[in-house]
DNA sequence: TTGACAAATGACTAATCGGTCATTATTATA
DNA sequence: TATAATAATGACCGATTAGTCATTTGTCAA
């Protein structure tokens, strides 16, 4: 394990149980068995590492759940969402209790930018499945929809981030789809508007939407740093169409879930899924 | 108004904008145009501060809420909740905001155990609602109802915390009210069981099932700061129901409904409310 | 073995914090 | 006015923090 890994996760430790605040430098590296200065050889300020921590983990996260969302196409989809999201933060419960305790308490603009970034994409994979599963019928109660899924998620989370019982997440998912159909399907006073939403838009402080040349320069970095295999041969394949087209749907959704098995091209994939389309 | 009055006010403010950690003392006795001293002088510590400021607030939206819970009989007591919710988060907005910064965060024990009291009060506020209203037929669902009504409030409270926009609050409760009865009239797939909240509940940190006894010291306390008035005078006839019951019903209610008018009363008539239930 | 380079160390700095207390200013009382 | 009591001050303290950098340790090619 490099050493910027093991400080990331001794620090993830940490902070889950103290808060971000709460946890020094120090105690970090005396945890870690290292001293304080090789803490700064890795990171440049304790600022930073809580940002690697947020994007590597929100990375995954999103990547998941946008996945399962895009490849279940039947009216299963909900089940499998949610049964993604409560998988997720089972696997990661200790970063979803710092996620909890940071939640907007954080003083630094980057950390703000980012949580309202990742908040987005969330969002807008949640409302194309509203919108694949309901269709029509929820045009003017689409936006009350997405913000009680949300709801239901921050809710329920709570339960087993504070307290550390094994629950039936498969009993938890279907007990949400219910209610979420119930609220989909008989639901005629909605109350966020379209233009609500749109002034709650953040004033794009992350101009991240991602272009092309960006995700080959993703691709090349990540090209350099990996060892040959399928999934370095798969990257490759995918740089190459994504500056030339030439294969048909299947291959390229071949190659995406090549790569997707991989927990560091996770993103790449999520992102190249993205821009298919 | 007193100092410890400016105190609150001061550092609500900027705790509102800031956060508690992230302000420090020098900065609200600046803000106050006081010396550092002088806040030692009304306040024993940082932390004696947020208590104070937390149980000031809580008292006071805890004590309406329940008010308009238990003095509304027929089926609008849902809406009449929400809207009071949501009333009382809007007129305090410095402190949800507050709350909501300072959400679990908190190293100081104290602290900790004052939000879970006023959780359970909330929630006991909550059921006893959902089971006059909707009775046996929730019987296997209510705790499930009870989380998506908290799950609600959590939800859209963010939306007039974070973005300073003026909302329909009568369209909001009327939304919420629609879910709400959808969500209790039809879902079949409980997850949270009864022994599951049990589970959860706190090892009662603060002892507080109010006795007697520590009523009648409050109402003591807050005869001798209080001016002649019929407040006083409702105080003093509450205080002798409570040690010698002698009046009906109907004179104890319009005695609880007097003190009710001073806010500085509303936390007494709600445990006495309690109390004589 | 040597020397050059990189990795790692931890004492140190500068800043900030909550909280104290000897001192001073203000008010009330006689 | 003189005296006592109370209120208010702000320099100061000890503790803690993120971050730095001169120095030491480790590594590997010559």
């Amino acid at each position: 394990m490099s050493k910027k890994q093991l400080i990331m996760d001794t620090a993830l430790e940490l902070f889950a149980k103290q808060g971000f605040e709460a946890t020094s430098v120090q105690q970090i590296t005396d945890q870690c068995g290292i001293s304080k200065g090789a803490f700064y050889l890795s990171f440049k300020s304790k600022d930073e590492l809580i940002i690697a921590l947020i994007d590597y983990f929100m990375m995954q996260i999103i990547s998941d759940i946008d996945h399962i969302v895009r490849n279940t196409k039947d009216e299963a989809v909900l089940y499998h969402f949610y049964f993604t999201v409560y998988q997720s933060f089972y696997r990661h419960s200790d970063f979803a209790k710092v996620l909890m305790k940071e939640q907007s308490q954080s003083l630094n603009k980057e950390l703000i930018f980012k949580m309202q970034y990742y908040d987005k994409l969330f969002s807008e994979t949640i409302l194309s499945m509203i919108e694949r599963l309901y269709g029509e019928a929820v045009s003017s109660t689409k936006y009350d929809l997405m913000y009680c899924i949300k709801g239901f998620m921050n809710t329920y989370s709570q339960l087993f981030v504070f307290y550390n019982v094994p629950l039936d997440l498969k009993m938890l998912a279907e007990s949400l789809v219910e209610k979420t159909n119930l609220l989909a399907q008989h639901t005629t006073v909605p109350f966020i508007s379209k233009e609500m939403v749109a002034m709650f838009k953040v004033k794009q402080p992350l101009s991240e939407e991602t272009k092309k040349e960006e995700i080959v320069g993703l691709i090349e970095n990540k090209i350099e740093e990996m060892e040959e295999s399928i999934e370095k041969e798969s990257l490759q394949l995918l740089k190459e169409q994504l500056l030339d087209p030439k294969f048909p749907p299947a291959i390229v959704k071949g190659l995406l879930e090549n790569i997707r098995n991989n927990p560091h091209c996770k993103w790449i994939s999520y992102l190249l899924g993205r821009y298919f389309e």
